[in-house]
DNA sequence: CGTATATCAGTCGTACTGAAATCT
DNA sequence: CAGATTTCAGTAGGACTGATATAC
């Protein structure tokens, strides 16, 4: 009665974080796309900013997705004058990337809607609580990175 | 020092969200896959057990998905010999989905994998710290669906 | 050989468009 | 019967993954 469960029956947590992370991302994309960017990308400009010029793999890491994901997001960003790739003189099988001057001057108004739409998701939530959601993200996340990495995934 | 921050300087419990959601569906996948399931199908091969027959609006509205896109699953799963389709002598617009008996034989197999990821996603919770999450998971869904209701997303 | 990238196939999600059947 | 709504199908494009291929 209180809880609205309806007719599911898995672990509900695991379910509504998969949930909330899309409606997240379709906030934020909605409002990124009038600025011609995506949400994906941000991880990428951020760690761009300020005229620096790093790898692909480089960026994969940071962005935390699979070297095949960054060449693709890398490949869309490039196709709509997002980033530049200039060989690397120090390493010829290497470009490196860097984000084009109207990109760099967009991205304020980028991170802005961002840390709004955090704000929404966070609405009525105190400072410890927050607190607490980080703790418990950044565990269940280390427990399953530690078990992925195990299995070689 | 006590946190690991890295590069990034966006609010960090909503990105380790998203990267723990994919290595969960990473992990359930690999497993899944062996029984020729994967773990987007679970929602629909749930809700049809016990020889249930539903239609595809039902189906999407449970999983929470749009039409479209569970129309896709549906495909897939048809064309791997999961589920059947059926005129609804009811109404013809409609065809009532049901599990193959072959699915629906692996199935408990597939709940079985589901439910140890998770504990192991859970591994070293408290009964009070999963109440904690699922509260603050569901306070954060909430939030956000409100506002994409709002604005007709 | 080993590392950096590129490319392809496949899944899964969304948005959008449109046809057929049903309801009022 | 007309018009709105419902049920589904199909397409396009984004964001992932894994597996391979190519270049240095």
């Amino acid at each position: 009665m209180h809880r609205q469960v309806e007719a599911t029956d898995d672990s509900s947590s695991l379910r509504t974080l998969g949930r909330a992370y899309r409606t997240f991302s379709r906030i934020v994309d909605v409002q990124l796309r009038e600025l011609g960017f995506a949400m994906s990308q941000l991880p990428v400009l951020i760690a761009l900013k300020n005229g620096k010029q790093l790898p692909q793999a480089e960026l994969a890491r940071l962005a935390r997705v699979e070297q095949s994901s960054m060449a693709q997001l890398l490949n869309r960003m490039e196709r709509d004058g997002l980033i530049e790739r200039v060989a690397d003189p120090a390493d010829k099988r290497s470009r490196l990337i860097s984000v084009t001057a109207q990109a760099s001057r967009r991205m304020p108004k980028g991170k802005a809607i961002m840390d709004a739409t955090v704000k929404i998701a966070l609405r009525g939530f105190s400072a410890a609580e927050i607190e607490r959601l980080d703790e418990l993200m950044r565990r269940i996340s280390d427990n399953l990175e530690r078990v992925a990495e195990e299995r070689n995934l």
